[in-house]
DNA sequence: AGGTTGACCTGGACGC
DNA sequence: TGCGTCCAGGTCAACC
């Protein structure tokens, strides 16, 4: 379900309410999961392990783990390591748990007395006593950890930071509905269905259009489209579609701000036109036929 | 190689 | 009330 701003919502309450907590231990469901690392790996890279921090890269949520008496300096194990180099690694955390919503996943963090929601996937208990819970009924959802130096990186540029050269230079000569090109993560990392639709309605272009078509005035206008929509929308915390919640159970209000996304045959907010919608790429994807071109 | 299409799942809304 | 159909915010693998 969750697009970038619903998943930066999502992290920005994790790390509030987990961070410096420790995983004390996990139970993980049985059925077909949405896994991508095996149960017994993630377990035992998460038991045991502080927190460090929750954020967000693309839709991933990422936390970072760290030793459970906190990596703090040269506390390794073998003080036969007398602080050899600076190692820029001190700064990266030992290993990190990757959870990516797919469309209906949901994380929250409750008392153990809560009642268990069904298709509950994952349940980890904190050190605090309460418990983070990872739920998920179409189980698109996928769970993994990433134990190689570096950190995750799932590729694909932040639409929030690149700057408008780099962003034009992302979609230049491609032959793809310039809607397939926003949807695609190895471009830019984060941007779904309803943000892709209603940038393109901002920026006034067609969600058919051949991406190659589009001039670099107009790019630019969707660069700026893109992190105008994404940023109001952090700001109401996300668009509450069906059932997206934050960890907190809040709704986000951004669906009340959709220009044409849900809109077929309503009046453009714009020139009243009715908003069409046709299918693009395989997905749903509305537009004004006057306001867009 | 790049682009497009289903398949993967469950559940809610709607029409009859 | 119940049944069938369609639709859903995301990815992939498998095709053209």
């Amino acid at each position: 379900m969750p697009e970038l701003p619903e998943v930066e919502t999502i992290a920005r309450g994790l790390d509030k309410r987990v961070s410096g907590d420790t995983v004390e231990s996990v139970w993980i469901g049985s059925r077909k999961q949405p896994l991508k690392s095996p149960a017994g790996v993630i377990a035992t890279t998460l038991e045991n392990k502080r927190i460090v921090r929750v954020h967000r890269a693309g839709k991933h949520i990422v936390f970072d783990l760290g030793g459970k008496s906190e990596p703090s300096h040269a506390s390794s194990r073998g003080p036969s390591t007398i602080k050899k180099k600076p190692q820029s690694g001190l700064l990266q955390p030992s290993a990190q748990w990757i959870v990516h919503l797919g469309m209906t996943g949901r994380m929250v963090v409750s008392e153990p007395s809560a009642e268990i929601a069904k298709h509950t996937h994952l349940i980890a208990k904190l050190a605090s006593g309460r418990e983070l819970r990872f739920i998920d009924p179409r189980m698109f959802g996928k769970l993994s950890v990433h134990l190689q130096a570096g950190g995750f990186d799932p590729g694909g540029v932040e639409p929030l930071e690149v700057g408008a050269e780099r962003f034009a230079a992302l979609f230049r000569g491609r032959k793809t509905p310039i809607k397939s090109a926003l949807l695609n993560q190895k471009l830019l990392r984060g941007v779904g269905n309803i943000y892709a639709d209603e940038s393109l309605f901002r920026a006034g272009i067609r969600p058919r259009r051949r991406t190659a078509s589009i001039t670099r005035q107009q790019l630019g206008a969707l660069h700026a489209a893109v992190q105008e929509v994404l940023r109001e929308a952090i700001v109401l915390g996300g668009s509450s579609i069906s059932d997206y919640v934050d960890v907190d159970g809040a709704e986000g209000f951004f669906q009340l701000q959709h220009r044409v996304y849900g809109r077929e045959g309503e009046p453009c907010l714009v020139c009243r036109t009715a908003i069409r919608r046709v299918v693009v790429a395989g997905r749903s994807s509305h537009y004004c036929p006057k306001c867009q071109k």
